[in-house]
DNA sequence: ATTCAAATCACCCTTTCGGGTGAAGGCTTT
DNA sequence: AAAGCCTTCACCCGAAAGGGTGATTTGAAT
């Protein structure tokens, strides 16, 4: 607001001192504040794009389709995080053999045998980030 | 640029025919043009946006400084969509034996024990997609 | 009170993985 | 020609993962 009014004036006294023509001075101001409103529009889209990066929402229709419980799901993201099972054992403070039935369990619904392809799958339907 | 030229000529009409000050017509364009460059900006950036999302590139500068060869690259990536060693092997007609060599240097370089480990690293660092 | 799913753990066995070592052939660079 | 990397393959061994079965406990729903 301030640069327009200023840009009013501003031109409204060159038009006084010297003798151009109006188109001129008319086309000045268009380009002028048609650059200023792409600058404008730049602004706004770039923060919209920072926005949409890094937003993940968890697909509980699907993880409740596949019946996939909380502690199974607990296992997926840790799994995924490269975890091998008995250090998720020991950050879930359960048995080696818990983990490896929850794996199993997991590996059933998700119709995989391998736990690249489960974490694989799981990111696909976004089980897990 | 048609559209400039026809806001200057009707601008210029209505100014001879109407008397009003000279302002309120730099008005009108100011506001015109500085619409008209939001409008230009959001599309310029829609287009980013679209662009950005479904691109990607192969990190080669981080390939080459881990010292990655092509052919690890390829088991990697193999790797990565869930197959066993066995399974690269066939693929890729060489030996069980050799892949393993291939995996466990890229274990070393990638400075990981696990292949679950192996696949999260190399997505960060953008090796594969 | 009974049923049912979830969570826990155990034992068995097989397959896969990972680590270590060695070696042969090919290709490039020096 | 020698040195160095890539690729290929082999063998050994131990650890990890996966498959199957069965059992106990707990909490929620009927």
């Amino acid at each position: 607001m301030a640069i327009l009014i200023f840009a009013l004036k501003y031109l409204e006294y060159r038009l006084v001192v010297h003798d151009l023509s109006t188109e001129f001075y008319v086309g000045i101001i268009a380009v002028f504040f048609t650059g200023l409103g792409i600058w404008v529009g730049l602004r706004l889209t770039r923060k919209k794009v920072i926005l949409i990066g890094p937003e993940f929402v968890f697909n509980d229709e699907e993880i409740q389709r596949l019946g996939i419980s909380k502690r199974e799901h607990e296992v997926l993201e840790l799994m995924a995080k490269g975890f091998s099972n008995q250090e998720i054992a020991d950050k879930l403070f359960v048995s080696l053999n818990t983990i490896k039935t929850h794996s199993s369990n997991l590996f059933l619904k998700l119709e995989v045998s391998r736990r690249t392809q489960a974490v694989q799958k799981a990111k696909e339907l976004r089980l897990i980030p």
